[in-house]
DNA sequence: AAAACATATGAATATATGATCATTTGAATA
DNA sequence: TATTCAAATGATCATATATTCATATGTTTT
């Protein structure tokens, strides 16, 4: 059986796909190694989707909020203090990302953390703001 | 020794400070248990400022380059095939963030992660896009 | 010293996005 | 059934931001 280029690709055939000749390059096998690792473009792209909704103030707070409660809607909007519009909206995009599930009972809405990684996330997260301060 | 309010506040205290009363909530316990042991709001809002910086496809794929090498500039503009320019006011804003740090050879600046949680919290997004998929 | 090179930076622009306002949906209750 | 209430949604607007283009900075080499 012989190896495709697909299955792994040799060195030249990295540096055509990216356009780029040895010398092009400071260190051609470190770049080599990252281009053959890195995983595919749509699998970061959907990566930084995560955490760009991870990335807004209303979202981080309200995922804070529910990893202590399952909290319904009304209840998110008085903790935070912000219109009932403005956390249902939010409250999507957390659903869309599944990060937040809800249930209904009656009228009244409950959202809860979907899953243990969004904690982890962000605790992660906390302690790099905890080691490296703010700015 | 008596308690300061500020040490531990009573539940009137807190729902005071949210400006709503008992019966404007569906689970004022709740809420007062969120409100109580939420982190500040500034800490909140640097932690999603940090997310925000893994918040874009860029910054992700050249975090995620840098979890397999050091590289310079250069070397990451060509990987990304995207301009010298763009990589360098994204890697400014990493830099800004304390995700990457950078020395120089000469003309050259190499860029590497700066500490563990860098890649902790790729692997932690990544676990996440697998299990939930993108959408 | 001049030229070449790697990186950084400032201004400008196009796009993305979060909050508001107005309205709608759907369920409970009077 | 009409009303009330919780939540969701659509449109709009103001702000934030990622890239480009032009240029500056700083270093090495000729």
């Amino acid at each position: 059986m012989t190896k495709t280029s697909s299955q792994c690709p040799t060195k030249k055939e990295v540096l055509q796909s990216l356009h780029v000749s040895e010398n092009d390059l400071q260190d051609s096998k470190a770049v080599v190694k990252a281009a053959t690792c890195m995983p595919d473009d749509d699998v970061l792209i959907d990566l930084s989707e995560v955490f760009k909704v991870f990335g807004d103030s209303t979202r981080v707070k309200i995922l804070s909020a529910l990893s202590y409660n399952e909290l319904c809607v009304n209840d998110i909007s008085a903790l935070l203090q912000m219109s009932q519009s403005a956390i249902s909206h939010q409250l999507k995009v957390l659903r869309s990302a599944h990060l937040v599930t809800s249930r209904k009972d009656g009228k009244v809405a409950y959202y809860k953390l979907d899953d243990q990684h969004v904690e982890s996330i962000l605790a992660i997260g906390m302690q790099h703001v905890i080691e490296k301060g703010s700015k």
